[in-house]
DNA sequence: TGTACATCAGTGAACGCGCGTTCACTGATGTAC
DNA sequence: TGTACATCAGTGAACGCGCGTTCACTGATGTAC
């Protein structure tokens, strides 16, 4: 496969026209096309079970052609962290945007959880799989995100009128709480070989009433 | 390395005497020195990352040996859950010895837990990570074991007076949610690289705060 | 606009290595008489 | 108790394979004049 057939590769998997493109341009695509192949990969695999060989035969680039993009499988690694942590944050950011009260914010969060996750499965599935089955630098990237996110829920919280006076410790534990409860729904979503929309529902009612029994057990905290 | 050697070898593993043994318990030896040398390699790594050449080598056998005693990776891998799950059960029994009042009920749980997970962390270190990262045969059993696990917790928490007319899908609800908290706490002790004292009593008061927290929610719920 | 040269994404051959698995074997343990 | 034979856990050589990485290369794109 030689440099030209590669184009009409590249350009068929953007689904663009066959117009030139730059040099930079056409690198960025294969870029994109060697992470797109090691997510589809890691459909059902840890990524430490991917071999550099595999991702660019999947990318349709010969083995070699992977140095140009990155400097080991780690890399990728990171980089695919950092484009599954865009997507995790695009959904808290919407999230976010309605606060509302307690128990519509409750069916508010669920909702977009239950749509960013389905709509970027592939991301979430990787997040939730490496984040406790992984091991060095891509675990340890996304431990870090994972805390700084935790950071932010506390201080969100603490903005709440009742939990005004809870300690920052005490903010901390339940946004713990409220992320590993969360990061379990995500994980029985994805985990779904064929997803159901029946199972969803439930899935999906199942995070409405955890998130309720953690939001009921703040309100009996003080007067315990 | 030939048999007699190998003898030695394990009978200093094991630190017992040189007194001979049957065929039986030799081979029953070399199976467990397998299962430990796995274990060991499986501090920094996932089990698929695991060759079979790898933990025969550590074990002190050669790698032809293996098929002695598993008929491949996977076996070693089903066989490793069930050491693990019984490591589980072991704890799970004497947290359920004491049922007493809701909070002693929370805070014994708590270092039953705690003791249990510091005295087998290769254990509860393999089955929190295989569960979430692992893939394949021994990431379904693992599954299948915790979700009758929390079935029986669900049944457990029936039978607390106040949760005596809950239905099963909310027991289950509240079951699952305990179990993803705890299983959280269980990564949480078992990541850590040096276990500091202070530290553990950290996670420990985080693991109750956590429990108490759900508890409440519990007691709220009927009025919501 | 045309020409000559530089850049560099992707190629393909080649390497040494650890892998899982096969096979015929060895020699200590177990058993039948 | 002694002897002859069976069993079988562990050995070691050998295999073909996919791996990561090196290297000199090709030829389209980019740039200087």
């Amino acid at each position: 496969m030689d440099a030209r057939t590669l184009t009409a590769v590249t350009t068929r998997q953007t689904g663009q026209s066959d117009e030139p493109v730059s040099r930079q341009e056409r690198k960025q695509r294969t870029r994109q096309a060697i992470l797109d192949a090691a997510l589809r990969l890691l459909r059902d695999r840890a990524f430490a079970g991917l071999s550099l060989r595999e991702v660019t035969k999947e990318a349709g680039i010969v083995p070699t052609a992977f140095y140009r993009h990155f400097d080991a499988m780690d890399d990728l690694g990171i980089a695919l962290v950092e484009r599954a942590m865009r997507s995790l944050r695009t959904m808290i950011r919407e999230a976010r945007q309605n606060p509302a009260t307690y128990d519509d914010a409750i069916r508010s969060s669920v909702h977009t959880l239950h749509t960013h996750v389905r709509a970027n499965e592939a991301h979430f599935r990787f997040l939730t799989r490496e984040r406790y089955g992984g091991t060095g630098p891509v675990q340890a990237a996304i431990a870090t995100e994972l805390r700084l996110f935790a950071s932010e829920l506390a201080i969100d919280l603490g903005r709440f009128d009742g939990l005004a006076k809870w300690s920052a410790e005490d903010l901390r534990m339940m946004a713990d709480l409220i992320v590993t409860a969360m990061l379990g729904i995500v994980m029985e979503l994805v985990d779904v070989r064929s997803p159901d929309p029946e199972a969803d529902k439930e899935i999906a009612a199942k995070a409405r009433k955890q998130l309720r029994l953690i939001v009921l057990g703040v309100a009996g905290w003080r007067s315990a």
